[in-house]
Formats: structure tokens, sequence, C-alpha cells
RNA sequence: GGCGACAUGGCCAAGUGGUAAGGCAGGGGUCUGCAAAACCCUUAUCCCCGGUUCGAAUCCGGGUGUCGCCUCCA
């Protein structure tokens, strides 16, 4: 079945047709790395890591490019007020936002460019919109002419016309126009930057992205993505900068934008000292509770930011795990009885592998994903838990299988990795395993003389420790 | 002021014309020594007003509200 994709470029859903049969490419616009990563900095992340996890899984051959920008006017500012070098801060928190990354289960893109990396391409491109006419030099500085480029606004629906009024920065005597922008910056004394043709000086925002999608993924894409505050002037600037170097259209094919995450109604961000930093929350919270949260809203909606939420949704993570661990405990387990009819988990597996799909190809709905996948754990649940008065049936551990094969599928793509409960040995030292072990038995042979008290104690003792125990008819289970 | 997105039960959230998924929380039950887990049952007519249609949460028009962009920002 085809996937259908949201184009903020023409604000309609469309089909996705690669530009090349097969394969698929995606940049992503990155953090700058001058400071600890907000959560919200998470969700285009996992919503990109899932859309590729799935275009792979349908047989796509996935690009993805995501870039750090380590050398701007804040890295440099931060550098300036902690007398820390740039390289230095840029690698301090672009590895934090990699290990926050690792733990979401946000698999690393392919390639992750940094804007320092590519000076002399940037340079390069610079030179070619000057050469075209499409930007000029002015003071050291050289600025990219908006009006020349035709389509100027088609990405954010803006119109030059109607810009004018709005604009309310300090309108620089250096820019022919208002809604020209930097290409290149002169560096002041003292500031970082490189020799160029237009002297020392550093490359402006907008020019980098462009000049790394072109040199790892050529110059048109099948998709790019990013918050939408990016829209504009960011994408807008990328798009008109990308065409008129390359002359290439359309720079990409699908604009596929992720909404903000706001906290208490308001966007979450550095400059409005609202955030919320990813290091902690992933910290003090499963990281795949996390995720599951970040991807319980549709990447077009906005999302709030609340503990309760994340409580939320370590509940249903919980609730997933619990099932998926059934599954596995019944398969394991050669003697397992205890089943209803068999042929009912097989219409849900059905059901819910139509409804997972079905979801995920309409523009990546993973909150339609996940209802099919927590209709599965039920249906799962239900069958697999064992019951006194249910009779067993002689398909079940076939149809037990393919539901269970279904969640893990499922799972995968949506990068959701389930504890799989006890540690092994090898995690845990033998000799504390075994000590778990005998608790439980000393306990269980309290429960049988009944004495509860002793019972009890044990398992408020064990639980006080993290470790919890839990009575079923196939005996006490331990969960850690 | 201009442009854009969104508005569904207590909270979160699906739904791109055919009669309201799912999660969390709540209530009732089954199972259990108790507990936990699990299962079953249970709680909405979709911001307002018009219109199109046999039929609209879904399309169109008009309101109202919230958020975003127009300035660095995922």
């Amino acid at each position: 079945m085809a996937v259908m994709v949201y184009n903020t470029l023409s604000r309609q859903y469309e089909e996705f047709v690669p530009v090349e049969e097969g394969k698929v490419s995606i940049y992503v616009c990155g953090i700058t790395p001058y400071d600890h990563s907000h959560i919200g900095h998470a969700r285009p992340a996992v919503f990109w890591d899932v859309v590729r996890r799935y275009l792979t899984h349908k047989g796509y051959k996935v690009k993805l490019v995501a870039n750090f920008t380590d050398i701007d006017d804040k890295l440099i500012n931060r550098s300036k007020q902690t007398g820390i070098p740039i390289p230095e801060i840029a690698e301090k928190y672009i590895q934090e936002y990699l290990e926050c990354m690792d733990k979401l289960g946000v698999q690393r893109a392919d390639v992750y460019p940094r804007a320092s990396e590519v000076i002399p391409e940037i340079i390069d491109a610079v030179q070619t919109l000057i050469d075209k006419d499409f930007a000029y030099e002015s003071s050291g500085d050289v600025y990219f002419r908006a009006g020349k480029f035709a389509g100027y606004g088609k990405l954010s629906g803006k119109k030059t016309e109607e810009l004018m009024p709005g604009a309310r920065v300090e309108v620089s005597e250096l820019k022919e126009s208002p809604l020209d922008w930097a290409l290149w910056k002169a560096s002041s004394p003292g500031e970082p930057g490189w020799p160029s043709p237009w002297g020392k000086g550093r490359p402006g925002w907008h020019i980098e992205c462009s000049v790394m999608v072109h040199k790892h993924l050529g110059p048109q894409i099948d998709m790019h993505g990013g918050g939408t505050e990016l829209v504009f002037p960011h994408h807008e600037n990328e798009v008109a900068q990308a065409e008129a170097v390359s002359g290439v259209e359309p720079y990409v094919k699908y604009w596929v934008h992720s909404e903000l995450l706001n906290l208490e109604g308001e966007k979450m961000s550095k400059s409005l000292g609202n955030v919320v930093y990813l290091h902690e929350v992933v910290k003090n919270h499963d990281p795949m509770a996390v995720r599951l949260y970040l991807l319980n809203a549709h990447r077009r909606k906005v999302l709030d930011f609340s503990e309760e939420l994340l409580r939320s949704a370590e509940k249903g993570w919980e609730r997933i795990q619990t099932g998926y661990r059934n599954a596995l405990e019944f398969l394991s387990n050669p003697t397992a009885q205890g089943l209803r009819d068999a042929s009912k988990l097989a219409e849900a597996t059905r059901q819910s592998r139509k409804a997972f799909f079905e979801s995920m190809d309409n523009d990546f709905a993973t909150p339609g994903a996940l209802a099919a996948v927590f209709d599965l754990v039920t249906a799962i649940n239900a069958h697999v838990v064992p019951r006194e008065k249910d009779t067993s049936d002689s398909d079940a551990r076939q149809r037990v299988a393919e539901a269970f094969g279904l969640l893990v599928e499922c799972l995968g793509i949506l990068g959701l990795v389930p504890e799989t409960g006890r540690p092994t040995a090898s995690q845990e030292s033998d000799i504390s395993g075994s000590l778990v072990d005998i608790l439980v038995e000393i306990r269980n042979t309290a429960r049988q003389r009944k004495d509860y008290a002793t019972a009890d104690y044990i398992r408020n003792k064990m639980a006080d420790l993290g470790i919890v125990l839990e009575d079923t008819p196939s005996g006490t289970k331990v969960r850690m």
C-alpha cells in the first residue's frame, strides 16, 4: 500500500513516490549544540527514527542525514562568556545529545555533518550564488537577494509584500532589502572565522543545510524534516539557496514538519527559558516511556509536556511490556495451557496488523499504530494468561506465536524495546539471582503453611528493593 | 496587522462522508490467602452558527478560542 504524506509545500496529503525508486533520502535539521538539549528536540528525532524504520521495513533503502550547527552566534557568545573554545562546547553537547538519543532508542543517522566541516563547500556555493547574481557582497558580508528568486515564499506561503511591514528586525544598511539574508558574515575582531574571497568570516545559518544536503544527498531529496518554527525563514531560504545554486527543482519533494512541544501551552524554547532538559527526562523516566509519550501524538499536533502525561505513558508502556512478557513466557513453556478459543486471537492479530500498517501508511500516524499495538496486547493477554476454566486449544501455540511475532514487528518499527524482565546471569551476579530464588522459595513455603505474615513481609521488603513478586496459578513471578 | 495550524469524554489522543479507536484516571465484576498482573462490563455525538449531502467529527462559509511563524529556535 502507498504511504501518504502531508506535505508542507502543498499543504495536502500526497502519495509518497521517491525520486529514485526503492531509495529514500532524508535530511532533518538538527540542533545547535551550545547548551543542553530539551525534550522538544527529541520529538523530530524520534519521529524520523520511526519513519526510517518503517520505510526500511517496507523495503526502501533509506539514507538519513542530520546536521549539527556547530558555528553560530549562540556558540560564539557562549564561548565568550565561559572562555571555553567553541569546538569544545559543541563537542560536549553533541555527545550529550547522542547519548540521549541512544537511550531513546534512536538509531544513529547515516551522517551527522557539522557546519564547520563544510566550509569549503559553503564558500563554493556562496561564490556560485554571487556568480549567478543571486547574491552580493557588502562590506565583507554576503547576502542572498531574496527578490531575485522567483519562487520565494512558496514553502511558507508568505508573500514578499506582506512580509515587509512585519519585518521588525533592525534593517541593516548593508542589505539591499530587508528580506535578504546573510550567506556569509564577516568576523568581528576576536571572533572565529575562516578565510574566504570576502575576507575572514563564517557562514550564515541557512546556507549550511543547503550545502550539506547537496553534499550528502544530492541536489534533490525526498524528505526534509524539522520543527514547524523552521518553515520560515530557515527552510524557505534553504529552498531559495539550493534551487538557485543547482537549478534543480524541487529541492525537496516532501517537506515533513513536526509540531512543537509546549510547556504549559507555550513553546518550549531556550530563549523563553521554559525548558525541560532532555538528559534529565531520560534519567528520571524510562526512556522507552518517553518515546511512547512522544509517539502518542501525531507529528502535526502540538504536544504538551507534563509529568502527568509521562506517568500515563509509563503505565501504558508497562502494559505493553507485560503483554510481551506474557506471550514470551507462554511460548517458552511447553506445558503452558489454559487458553481460550485460539481462532479469536488469530482474528485479533489480523485486525491489529491491518490497523497498524494502515495508520503508518497514513502520514506515519503513530498514535493509531500504538492503538493497534494495545489491542494486540489485550488479545494476547486474554489468550495467554492462564485461567482455570479455560480449555486448551491445539492451535494455540501457533496462534500465540503469530500474535507475538506481530507484536515484535510493530514494536521494532516503533523502536520500542521491552525489558525482557528478570536480568540474565550475565547482567546480574549468579549469587544475587540465587538469593532471590531462595527467598521466593522460603516465602512459598510460608504461604503453604498459611503463614501469610511472613510471606507478606518478604514480598514487601523485596518490593522496597525493586523486586516485584507476583503469585500466579503457574507459580511466583519475579520482576526487577 | 499578515500567513499558517489546531479545537473530540476527567486528562492525553485516533478519526481525510456512513453513523465516535486506543492509553491514563474513575466505577462495577472475575481470579487471588491478600496483593499484583490479567480479563470482562461501564463513562462523549465531536467549540458555536449556517450550508452542501440520503448521510458530516469529517466538505464549504461565517464566528469564537488556543498555539506557531513574520527575530535565534526541533
